[in-house]
DNA sequence: GTGGGGGAG
DNA sequence: CGTTCTCCCCCAC
């Protein structure tokens, strides 16, 4: 059953002197160990491959985790920042890539950018939307541009709307810097969307039509996603009756309530004089309350999205698109937002052992339920006026494939973020691994032969070098 | 809370 | 590769 997994053995050339105690190197070492455990298990107990990179920080780590993909993981090695004139690895790393290809640098603001260096300001440089601008700019040239810094660039990348701080970030990014934090995987998203795009729509007919596609599988991407479904708990329960299974109630529950719809067109661009179409991705939206019967389990989702078209959405678009006719849409997106947490536990431990977070529930969502259709409950002084009630057997259609995307977990082990100066290469290291073996606890855990200390497989390593040491 | 801008994958 | 679809965060009002 346990598979053998290997455990790091760095192969480490670094270009200056290497002092073993120097806290960065362990720390990368530490994440390079970690980030080996890590793809290991996801390979062993999921089947899927990953690529990670190990650095200090989000940028540096998720920029040099694109080196040996598919299957294989990069550590940034020091130096990070050098004291002589020389060039450090960060430096060199982050100098040679498109400004663009930074993350949090996207297609506006490295337009600006590009603009600046060029010294083509106004000109109508049309850059490609998509795909690799005309005109390359490197970071390199960026962060050399006469007079540039933080301040300087937060004139040039201001504008309506933009972060405060922007220039600062920016300037931080093309230096190898950055704070933001690793955030924990939520268990429900913010907001759930569906859209599509039309080469013509100019109609309230077909826009009603469309509205109702959009509406039916939003409704479905809600049971799909917000719902919480113990069918599977309840059916292994009774596994060796399976009709009794069948006929039990079903005890599905929202997870969350999004609060809010919205209704969002693009229209496309009245074409130039010309004959031309400028090319516009702008988009408008309105939103409004959610309207509470879209949260029942008793009617079939095409009602409720029915309902949902006429009651909500439809009364949106006239305020989107007061006009009767002159409008033609290239998109339309139907999106709920603003979710609020069936089962909100405060302090730590978000997000993981969903498994017994519900004990509150029955009073979060007791304002919503209803326990049987015949007996409405009394004294609710709540605006809801639909309900919600415990369903039983049928399964309606939902449960299209949704696809598992495999996740990630990045580490942070603290922040260097050292803005530097100065050339070199060779600072990808591509790490390689022996086996060798371990007392096994249990799935994450093993015991050390000679105290007993127990810790995850990772750290053994290392853990076996600090009782070798002295 | 609403509507828009910018970005990632 | 370019395009589409979905999701995220931030801001001004």
């Amino acid at each position: 059953m346990r598979k053998p997994i290997s455990v790091p053995a760095l192969a480490v050339s670094y270009h200056t002197p290497s002092n073993p105690t120097d806290p960065l190197r362990l720390r990368l070492l530490l994440g390079s160990h970690f980030a080996q455990h890590v793809r290991g298990k996801l390979e062993t107990d999921k089947g899927f491959t990953c690529t990670v990179g190990i650095s200090t920080n989000k940028l540096l780590s998720k920029l040099v985790g694109n080196s040996h993909k598919p299957k294989d993981q990069t550590t940034l090695v020091p130096p990070y920042t050098t004291s002589d004139g020389t060039t450090d690895n960060v430096t060199s790393f982050l100098d040679g890539h498109e400004v663009g290809k930074i993350p949090g640098i996207g297609f506006k603001l490295a337009h600006k950018l590009r603009a600046h260096v060029l010294q083509r300001r106004a000109d109508s440089d049309a850059d490609l939307v998509y795909g690799s601008p005309k005109e390359n700019v490197l970071v390199s040239q960026v962060r050399q541009a006469p007079g540039l810094g933080a301040d300087a660039l937060e004139k040039i990348l201001v504008s309506p709307g933009t972060p405060h701080g922007i220039g600062a970030k920016i300037w931080g990014l093309l230096n190898g810097s950055d704070d933001s934090e690793v955030g924990r995987a939520r268990d429900v998203p913010r907001q759930i969307s569906i859209e599509d795009s039309y080469m013509r729509l100019d109609t309230l007919d077909q826009v009603t039509k469309e509205l109702l596609v959009l509406s039916k599988s939003l409704l479905k991407r809600m049971h799909a996603d917000l719902l919480d479904d113990e069918d599977d708990v309840i059916k292994a329960y009774a596994f060796d009756d399976v009709e009794a299974a069948a006929s039990k109630p079903i005890s599905k529950r929202w997870l969350a309530f999004p609060k809010t719809v919205r209704l969002s067109t693009r229209p496309r661009p009245p074409l130039n004089p010309d004959g031309s179409r400028n090319r516009s991705f702008a988009r408008i939206s309105r939103s409004a309350p959610m309207p509470n019967f879209v949260f029942s389990l008793k009617e079939t989702v095409d009602s409720l999205a029915k309902r949902l078209v006429v009651e909500t959405f439809l009364p949106l678009f006239k305020k989107l698109h007061p006009e009767k006719t002159g409008w033609d849409l290239s998109l339309v997106n139907v999106a709920v937002t603003n979710m609020v947490d069936a089962a909100s536990e405060k302090g730590g431990g978000v997000g993981r052992d969903i498994g017994k977070m519900f004990k509150r529930q029955d009073d979060v969502l007791r304002q919503w339920t209803v326990y049987d259709t015949s007996v409405p409950i009394s004294g609710q002084k709540s605006e809801h006026d639909t309900e919600m009630a415990e369903r039983v057997g049928d399964e309606g259609e939902l449960g299209g494939a949704r696809s598992a995307t495999p996740k990630v977990a990045e580490v942070k082990m603290g922040s260097e973020d050292i803005p530097t100066p100065s050339q070199e290469e060779g600072f990808l290291l591509e790490d390689r691994w022996e086996s060798e073996d371990e007392d096994m606890i249990d799935d994450d855990s093993y015991r050390c032969d000679e105290c007993d200390a127990i810790m995850p497989i990772f750290a053994m390593g290392a853990h076996a070098r600090w009782h070798a040491q002295d």
